[in-house]
DNA sequence: GACTGCATGTAACGAGTTACATGATTGG
DNA sequence: CCAATCATGTAACTCGTTACATGCAGTC
């Protein structure tokens, strides 16, 4: 249900095609939210509907089109209402800890790299995010500056703060990530070096 | 993809029914991975299809019946091989850090209360997370002590070990969401102190 | 003329949520 | 006998993934 907020709050930055949405999405640095354009044309559709956005529609060749979407009154008056409502916490589903809690189905050359890959993949996600949040920090992203154009000066201290709280923090949970998976290399060495023999497997 | 081996993990190390294995998923921090009975129940029917599980029905007054389901030997083979098989990263969604990074739209005790929805939540994780990695590194889960059974003695360092640094790095997680937190009402601190006005709304 | 990027869609499927529904067993 | 717990299911729905599909615009 937070697709549709994250939809709600790029169109209140800049007016824009569904197909520049999917492209924020895609680079997923610049946006806590991933959605593929097979998502975000339906549900643009369906805020066009509910009077949440509304669609400028603009002739590309003789059969083309592209529909321009932006924020209404109603939009923003839903993005303050879902801004205000608690959030849910959804029930934890992670691929990566379940496996972890099972490496011993596998030898220790499987649980290195495991914890490898984990390592990679938060190390890059850990060098994007700290990228986004340093240039929301010197208000380098065009979008930032879109904003700020809306919003009265004494707010744009709140407006790139919460945002660079945000990006830093998931810069940090990543750079977490990576040590936990540090952790779990250290423990597969510890485990390795008390063997009795290598990781035998089932009796 | 992963319930499938949530099940199958669960019911290597004791047969058990659908309802039995649901409650292990609720009470969410004995797993780390939730699922209600609507989605196990048909699951453990594939997974019999498969042969990577049996179930052995048993009658229960006239009508109703009740089946415990056991792991076959295709079934932990088919648990290795996911075991050894690379861990697909989803793309990141969080609801939470979607909201945070707009915080903007609301006043600052919204902002507050937010953020004090989250420690409060990742509170409570991280206490039972802790409690649950404290229970397995002292050898007193049920659970724990069936799977030793089912393994040579040299490898029981490892059985336990994977799964304490998993359930240790959750909590150290949760703990680390608390102090992101934390850090979001600092924040909102500074921005109160240095206002012209209350959170101003837009123009 | 071919390739890249812009632009939009559908359709099938799988995963997960919520609600509804039924019945058995056990213990007070 | 009543409540709690054990036990199993279905149905409707939403959300998300993957693949297929089409056409325009600019440029090398």
């Amino acid at each position: 249900m937070s697709l549709r907020y994250a939809l709600l709050a790029l169109l209140d930055a800049e007016p824009m095609t569904g197909y520049s949405i999917a492209k924020h999405f895609d680079q997923s640095a610049a946006y806590v939210w991933h959605a593929p354009h097979s998502q975000i044309y339906p549900e643009l559709r369906r805020l066009e509907g509910e009077g949440l956005v509304e669609g400028a529609a603009e002739a590309r060749g003789d059969r083309g089109s592209k529909t321009t979407y932006f924020l209404t009154e109603a939009g923003r008056a839903e993005l303050r209402r879902w801004v205000a409502e608690p959030t849910q916490f959804p029930p934890v589903r992670d691929a990566a800890y379940l496996k972890a809690t099972y490496l011993e189905y596998g030898d220790y050359a499987n649980a290195r790299s495991q914890f490898r890959a984990h390592i990679r993949h938060h190390e890059e996600m850990a060098r994007r995010w700290d990228a986004h949040a340093a240039d929301l920090a010197n208000h380098e992203t065009a979008l930032l500056k879109l904003r700020f154009k809306e919003w009265p000066e004494e707010m744009h201290a709140a407006v790139v703060g919460y945002k660079v709280h945000a990006y830093r923090g998931l810069a940090q949970r990543a750079r977490d990530e990576v040590a936990w998976a540090r952790g779990g290399l250290e423990l597969v060495e510890r485990l390795e070096a008390t063997r009795y023999g290598q990781a035998s497997p089932r009796p």
